[in-house]
DNA sequence: CGCCTTTGACCAGCGC
DNA sequence: GCGCTGGTCAAAGGCG
């Protein structure tokens, strides 16, 4: 904190958009499991929102996945999870023996999240309620950027991975 | 002992 | 050109 003379960031970084998947979870913890293990390197105050936004990356190395929960406004029950990037790899080799469930994989499918999505790999605090219901919203991600980035989540009802892969994923990501 | 969370500061981008 | 907000980093501490 007081030394960041040599380092702070790199320049030239630039800002890479990345797809993002913003989800609205009814949860009243922000950190919810799946299926992967997160690291959390930020927390900061939003304007729009009284509630610190928490910013997660994903703890695997080779994986860029970045995440960030916020907590509505609206709904202090409510979280919105942004997800940024895919993961690279699957929920294999749990450090610590957490969860492994098939559907975690969604991230690395990137399968947008439809009517039959509702996290059932999750793992959910006890006393968290099971109604977390998981549902898409063209949420106002990437607001600042709206013209630019493209909210694959706008596409609540489309089963079709590949599409929405095709659209979401990078060539030579896959 | 190792991993994760917390916290404050700094930087870059964007808007006015 | 200045100010504001969002996003990221790294060190230290705490917990399992």
């Amino acid at each position: 904190m007081f030394f960041r003379s040599t380092k702070v960031k790199k320049k030239g970084q630039k800002r890479i958009r990345q797809p993002r998947f913003a989800f609205v979870t009814k949860s009243e913890v922000d950190h919810l499991e799946d299926g992967y293990r997160w690291r959390k390197y930020g927390q900061k105050a939003v304007k729009n929102s009284p509630f610190p936004r928490s910013y997660y990356r994903c703890t695997n190395s080779k994986c860029i996945v970045k995440k960030r929960v916020e907590r509505s406004s609206e709904d202090p029950t409510t979280v919105i999870t942004t997800y940024e990037g895919q993961h690279c790899h699957h929920t294999a080799g749990f450090p610590r023996g957490g969860i492994i469930s098939h559907e975690a994989t969604f991230s690395s499918h990137m399968t947008p999240p439809t009517s039959r999505f509702h996290y059932p790999g999750m793992r959910l605090p006890r006393e968290n309620p099971p109604s977390t219901v998981v549902q898409s919203q063209p949420l106002p991600v990437g607001a600042r950027e709206g013209n630019t980035v493209h909210v694959p989540t706008q596409t609540p009802q489309l089963p079709t991975d590949e599409g929405l892969l095709g659209d979401i994923v990078p060539p030579g990501m896959r």
